[in-house]
DNA sequence: CCGCCCACGC
DNA sequence: GACGTACGTGGGCGGA
C-alpha cells in the first residue's frame, strides 16, 4: 500500500482525472481548470498529501482576485487524502461506511428473485471518488410475478423508501414510465422495468399503489415533483411523509447547486454513473432510456436512489441542526404538491388571438426596419448590439465619448440610448424595434408553441430551489415575466383565458408586501402607522420627507420616494438614486438622508442586518430560512458590498416569499377539502392567478383574500388587491 | 455550445 | 478615481 501511495506518477493521473471531473461538472471553470493543470505537483509521502509548490502564489492571485471559490475548489482540489481518510467522506457531518460489507439484511430471501445475486465487486483502491466499481452495492431487477409479489412485500415493511422513476423524456406531461428504482438501506436496491404500452404499465404500477398510498411510509426522492407529476399521469396520487432530498439541501444552502451529481460528489465523495454514459450528449442521437439495457439501466437507477437515500440522511441531521425542520416540512414539502397541482393544471392560451397579434408586429417592425436603414444609409442587422454600436457610435458619431460594456463593445442598452433619444430619431425607432421584436419572439410566437395539445394549456414549471432568497422561478415557459408596463406588451395578457365558459381568470396580489415586511421587521412606527391608517406608502413618505401636506404631494415627489422606497429595498447608494431620478448627486444623498431620519428605525434594522450577517455568517426570513454571505467580510470593498445589500434584501425578499408560499398551501388545501373546481394556476411573486369556476365567485373572493391576507400575522395588516375578469389582463 | 448583451417581470 | 439596486428566464448574436 505504501508503496502504491508513493506512486507519486499515479496520483498526478488522479489529480489530473479529478480536476477534469470538477471541470465537467462546473465546479471549476475552464480557464481555472487548464491552470491547475498547468501547476507543477509533487507528491509527499510524509504527509500524504500532493503539494504544489506555486500553488501559493497561485492561491494568493486567486485571493486578490477576491475569487472565493475558486480558492476553495482550489484547495479542495489539492487536498488529496490518503486512501485511509476516504472512509470519512471531506464535507459530510455524518461519516458514511465507504467500504460497506457485503449487504446481509434481506439478501437472502431476495435470491427467490430468480437468478444468483450478483458478484460484488471487490473495492478497488482509488485515491479520488469512489464510483459502482468500487464500492461494493446490490442493485438487483425485479421481475416475474412472484418475485415482485415477494418484493413488494418487503416494501410494504419499511417505513422510510427512497424511490426514482426513469421516464422517456424530460416533460413529464409527456414522458412514460420506463421503470422505477427503490432503496431503503444504503448500497443496496431494487429496479422495476415497465412497459411501452400505457396500459399495461398502468396494470403494473396498480401492484405498487398500497405503496405510494402508505400513509405510514415516508418517500425519499430528489425532485418529487417530477415524480408526482409522471406518478399522476398512472393516476397514483402519492401519500405519507415526503423528503425531498434536493429541496432539503436549497434550505441547507440555497446559493450552491443542488443537482445529484454535485450532492454525491460533496457528501458522499461519490461520483455516479452520468446520464451522457447512459443515452449520450443532448442533442439528436441521445437516445431514450428505453433503449438502454435493463443491466445498465439497473446500475443507473438503483444507484441514483442508493445515492438519494444516502444523502437523504445527511440532510436530516443538517435540517435539524439548522433549525430548519419547520420550514422544510410545513412550508417546502407541502408546497411540491401545490405546484405539481398547478403545473399539472396549466392555463389556456388564446392563440388565435396572439396569431393576428404577430401579423400586427410584423407589419410595425418591418416598417421600423425601413425607416432605420434609411437613417443608417445602409441595412445592417438591428438586432446585433455590435453591428447597431458600429452604425451609431462609428458611422453616425451620435456622441464623442461612447459607453461602453466589460467586453469593450459599445453600450446600446435601453437606458444609454433613451439618453440619446433627442440626438437622432434614429433611436427611438431603434428602441421601438428592440420593444416589439422582443415582444414577438419572447411571447407572443414563442407561447402559442409551448401549448400542450391534448390540454391545449400551457404548463410553466416552477422552480423551487434556484432563487437564493426562497423565491419560485417559473421556466418553460417563464410566466412570471409576461409584459404588462407598455400598452402594447400587456396585450399579450388578453391571451391568457378561462378555462371555458363557465369559468373566470381571478388575480388577487399582495400590496407593497415588500414594504410592509420591512417596516414590521424594523418595527419602524412611522411606517407602520401609514399602512395600518391604509395611506398610499409612496406618497405617505414623499409628505414626510418632503415636509409637505399629505394632500399636497406632488407626482414627481411621489415618483420619487417611491425611488427610495424601493432602493432602501435594494441597498441604494446616491449614485444611483440620482440616476434613476432627475435629482442630482447632492440632491440624492440628502434625499436619502432625510429619508433615514424620518424612519430612524428602518436605518437601525439595515445596520442591525448587516451586524448579525457579519456575526453569524447568515440571515434569516420570518419562517427561519437562511442564506449564507460568504463575503460579508471580505476585504474587497464591492464584493462586501454585495453582500451587505444581500443581508438587508434576503430577509425582506424571502420573508414575503414565506408568506405568500404559506398562503398558497392553505388555499389549496381548502380547495381541496371544499371540493370546488376553481383551481390556483400560477404565481407571480406577490400575485396568484386562480380559473375560478363561476358559481363558486363569491366564495372565492372570500376564501382567497381571507387566506392570503391571514397566511402570517405580521405588525402590519396585509392587503390583497383582487380583480377578475375574462382574461388575465382584464383580472389584474 | 457557450458567453454576452439585452429586455421582460417582481 | 472607481464603484454604483435584489431576484430571476430567455432570445438572438457571434465566436469557438
Amino acid at each position: 500500500m505504501e508503496n502504491l501511495l508513493a506512486n507519486t506518477h499515479e496520483l498526478k493521473g488522479k489529480m489530473k482525472e479529478k480536476i477534469e471531473a470538477n471541470a465537467e461538472l462546473g465546479l471549476l471553470s475552464k480557464k481555472l481548470a487548464t491552470i491547475l493543470l498547468d501547476v507543477p505537483v509533487e507528491f509527499d509521502a510524509k504527509s500524504f498529501e500532493l503539494t504544489a509548490p506555486d500553488s501559493e502564489k497561485v492561491g494568493a492571485i486567486f485571493q486578490d482576485l477576491e475569487f472565493k471559490r475558486l480558492i476553495d475548489n482550489f484547495n479542495k482540489t489539492f487536498a488529496v487524502k490518503p486512501p485511509e481518510s476516504t472512509t470519512s467522506e471531506p464535507a459530510a457531518t455524518t461519516p458514511t461506511p465507504a467500504t460497506n460489507p457485503t449487504p446481509q439484511a434481506g439478501a437472502g430471501q431476495f435470491s427467490l428473485f430468480g437468478g444468483d445475486e450478483p458478484e460484488v465487486p471487490v473495492a478497488a483502491l482509488t485515491y479520488g471518488r469512489e464510483t459502482a466499481t468500487s464500492t461494493p452495492h446490490f442493485y438487483q431487477n425485479v421481475t416475474g410475478n412472484l418475485g415482485l409479489k415477494l418484493f413488494i412485500k418487503q416494501l410494504m415493511s419499511q417505513t422510510s423508501v427512497c424511490f426514482d422513476t426513469e421516464t422517456t423524456g424530460l416533460n413529464p406531461l409527456k414522458a412514460k414510465l420506463v421503470g422505477i428504482a427503490f432503496s431503503w438501506e444504503a448500497h443496496k436496491g431494487f429496479y422495476i422495468s415497465f412497459p411501452e404500452s400505457f396500459e399495461e404499465s398502468q396494470k403494473l404500477i396498480e401492484l405498487f399503489r398500497p405503496f405510494f398510498e402508505a400513509t405510514h411510509i415516508e418517500k425519499i426522492g430528489q425532485n418529487l415533483k417530477y415524480d408526482l407529476k409522471v406518478l399522476h399521469k398512472y393516476k397514483i396520487e402519492v401519500k405519507g411523509p415526503l423528503f425531498d432530498t434536493m429541496i432539503a439541501h436549497y434550505l441547507i444552502n440555497a446559493d450552491m447547486r443542488h443537482n445529484m451529481e454535485v450532492l454525491a460528489e460533496t457528501y458522499l465523495n461519490y461520483a455516479p454513473i452520468s446520464i451522457t454514459d447512459l443515452i449520450g450528449k443532448k442533442g439528436k442521437n441521445q437516445l431514450s432510456m428505453r433503449d438502454v439495457s435493463i443491466e445498465k439501466l439497473t446500475e443507473y437507477a438503483v444507484e441514483d436512489a442508493d445515492i438519494t437515500f444516502q444523502l437523504a440522511r445527511h440532510f436530516k441531521k443538517e435540517l435539524t441542526d439548522a433549525d430548519s425542520l419547520k420550514l422544510f416540512n410545513e412550508i417546502e414539502i407541502p408546497l411540491v404538491k401545490v405546484l405539481a397541482s398547478m403545473e399539472l393544471e396549466g392555463i389556456k392560451l388564446d392563440t388565435d388571438f396572439l396569431k393576428s397579434l404577430s401579423g400586427d408586429l410584423n407589419e410595425d417592425i418591418a416598417a421600423l426596419e425601413t425607416k432605420i436603414y434609411e437613417a443608417a444609409g445602409e441595412t445592417f442587422n438591428i438586432a446585433s448590439p455590435k453591428q447597431l454600436g458600429v452604425i451609431l457610435f462609428e458611422k453616425l458619431k451620435l456622441v464623442e465619448k461612447p459607453k461602453k460594456t466589460k467586453t469593450g463593445q459599445y453600450s446600446t442598452a435601453e437606458d444609454v440610448l433613451s439618453y440619446l433619444a433627442k440626438e437622432h430619431e434614429i433611436i427611438q425607432n431603434v428602441l421601438d424595434y428592440r420593444g416589439l421584436a422582443k415582444l414577438k419572439s419572447t411571447y407572443v410566437d414563442a407561447l402559442p408553441e409551448q401549448v400542450l395539445d391534448v390540454t391545449g394549456h400551457i404548463h410553466t414549471e416552477y422552480m423551487q430551489t434556484v432563487a437564493a432568497t426562497g423565491r419560485l422561478s417559473s421556466t418553460n415557459p417563464n410566466l412570471q415575466n409576461i409584459p404588462i408596463r407598455t400598452e402594447r406588451g400587456r396585450q399579450v395578457r388578453k391571451a391568457f383565458i378561462p378555462r371555458n365558459e363557465e369559468y373566470v381568470l381571478l388575480a388577487a396580489d399582495y400590496s407593497q408586501i415588500e414594504l410592509r415586511v420591512i417596516a414590521a421587521m424594523s418595527e419602524e412606527e412611522t411606517m407602520l402607522e401609514a399602512f395600518k391608517n391604509g395611506e398610499d406608502i409612496h406618497a405617505s413618505t414623499a409628505a414626510k420627507v418632503f415636509n409637505v401636506p399629505l394632500a399636497e404631494v406632488t407626482r414627481e415627489q411621489r415618483g420619487n420616494a417611491k425611488t427610495v422606497n424601493f432602493g432602501i429595498i435594494y441597498g441604494v447608494s446616491a449614485f444611483g438614486l440620482s440616476n434613476q431620478t432627475d435629482l442630482s448627486r447632492s440632491e440624492a444623498k440628502e434625499l436619502i438622508e432625510t429619508y433615514y431620519e424620518t424612519y430612524p428605525k428602518l436605518r437601525k434594522y439595515i445596520s442591525s442586518q448587516v451586524d448579525f450577517a457579519r456575526d453569524h455568517g447568515y440571515v434569516t426570513t420570518l419562517s427561519n430560512r437562511r442564506r449564507y454571505l460568504k463575503d460579508i467580510n471580505s476585504r474587497n470593498a464591492i464584493v462586501r458590498g454585495a453582500a451587505e445589500r444581500n443581508a438587508v434584501n434576503a430577509p425582506i425578499q424571502g420573508s414575503a416569499a414565506d408568506v405568500i408560499k404559506i398562503a398558497m398551501i392553505n388555499i389549496y388545501n381548502k380547495l381541496e377539502e371544499g371540493g370546488f373546481k376553481t383551481k390556483m394556476l400560477l404565481q407571480v411573486h406577490d400575485e396568484l392567478v386562480f380559473d375560478v369556476y363561476k358559481p363558486e365567485l363569491e366564495t372565492m373572493k372570500v376564501l382567497i383574500k381571507q387566506e392570503m391576507e391571514n397566511a402570517y400575522t405580521l405588525s402590519v395588516p396585509l392587503d390583497v388587491e383582487m380583480d377578475m375578469g375574462e382574461n388575465w389582463l382584464e383580472a389584474h
